[in-house]
DNA sequence: AGTATAGATGAATCAAGTTCATTTTTTTGG
DNA sequence: CCAAAAAAATGAACTTGATTCATCTATACT
């Protein structure tokens, strides 16, 4: 049995794997889940129904395969995007328009695949899991990154600040699928970052500040100076508002 | 056909009715989503398979029913909970909890009776999504209270803000479930709220306030000061770190 | 070419939802 | 109170889609 044909023959069942991979997500994506049958998978592959099972234990087992492709691509996609920015809001907001588009994309296929699983505790023993937990490492490094930079506060816990990125953002993508034709999706998405953003980081870059720090150093500098101005001058500063109110 | 005998069918009906959404309910609890047979929930109803098609269309009528029946319970206790808190923030932490360990429990029913529906746009036609509207509505209700208090930012859609906090909670329900025994519920729905309230509240009460509006002022101080300080002595105000770096 | 082995097929089986002819229960009128 | 009519309930039969498996076809090796 040499080496090389044994190769050969590994590749070929890889190859029609995903060809029957990519044949299930074409179906979903311009069938529809109701017509996602095997029937229909098989016939898109050119393949009788029976062969599918050759290749995936069960309907389900097909749809988790595809579904880990589907992370594995797009992890992929989230590692070159993060890369490529270099301040933290640049790659959370190229973190949140790629998972928005594509989950947008391939929901029914996720929603189908995940759904038996998302009450029980097996599904932490999945690939498609350890596949997940591969893309979302993405997000938690550009978070600690940014929190070791002192732009993204630390007293949150990480896992927090994912399920509220990646929460809110696909309930997102489901209401923008609702409301017909999609709209301004780069703009939408834009205002869920303004208010994630506004939350989790530190030192926002959005006009916000610490407050407490802030004042601080203002009642010190203006101690010093009406220190100052007692010994010098008679003229008061005025200040009034120091809380604001709006 | 006396007016008090058909009183008393209509109402002989809705009781059964009542009764096998309960058995559905109490069957997807229990039993667990791949159990939920309509074999299953008939028995638990007391009933033959046949007859449960006697008061549904389908099971796919059937499971709308019961998620509609959540949601009409979930909005009176949620109004309720409005009513008793006064302040934006202690009513969103209402909702915030009534909402988690609600979804919490019958995630499985609702995540099987709406996954048909997710990708298509028939779902506006639904009871269950009007329900869900007039859930809903409480929270958005509770935003615009906020904001013309002057607590909650005004420059974010209602949309944004409804779908970042039912989707991180969702998802944060979810991942509580993965993770086996539930932990401190109370305490990470804090920490949620603490990320989406900052986010979210225009004169947020954390020690957070508008920098540029700070900025501004401070800045208007200290030229008057440096113009009064010129006339005066010659001491100058250490000034450095005005952006801060941690 | 001839046999062995892997790969593919689609008819048969199985499972769950749905229908419907029949049976049981309830209502009504004499 | 009884019988006919109407309403409600039943479960066996049907339908649809996933899964299995006996059979067939193509490929590899001598």
């Amino acid at each position: 049995m040499p080496e090389a044909a044994s190769k050969t023959r590994r590749e070929k069942v890889e190859e029609k794997e995903r060809a029957i991979l990519a044949a299930t997500r074409a179906v979903f994506r311009d069938k529809g889940p109701e017509d996602a049958k095997i029937t229909a998978i098989a016939q898109a592959a050119n393949l009788a129904e029976g062969t599918v099972y050759l290749y995936f234990k069960n309907k389900q087992a097909l749809l988790m395969a595809a579904v880990s492709e589907f992370y594995a691509e797009l992890t992929q996609d989230a590692e070159a995007a993060v890369r490529a920015a270099h301040e933290t809001e640049g790659r959370l907001t190229a973190l949140a328009q790629l998972h928005f588009s594509r989950v947008l994309d391939e929901w029914p296929l996720i929603a189908e695949a995940m759904g038996p699983y998302l009450p029980s505790p097996e599904y932490r023993e999945t690939e498609a899991y350890a596949l997940n937990r591969r893309y979302v490492a993405v997000f938690d490094g550009v978070i600690r990154d940014g929190v070791s930079r002192g732009e993204i506060r630390a007293d949150v816990s990480v896992a927090v600040m994912r399920d509220a990125f990646y929460g809110g953002l696909e309930h997102f993508a489901r209401s923008a699928r609702l409301r017909d034709s999609l709209p301004d999706t780069q703009a939408e998405v834009a205002q869920f970052l303004t208010v994630f953003t506004a939350g989790i980081m530190d030192r926002p870059s959005a006009g916000v500040l610490d407050g407490a720090r802030v004042i601080r150093r203002l009642q010190g500098v203006i101690t010093d100076i009406e220190d100052q101005l007692r010994a010098g001058q008679q003229d008061d500063v005025e200040m009034q508002d120091g809380e604001g109110t709006q």
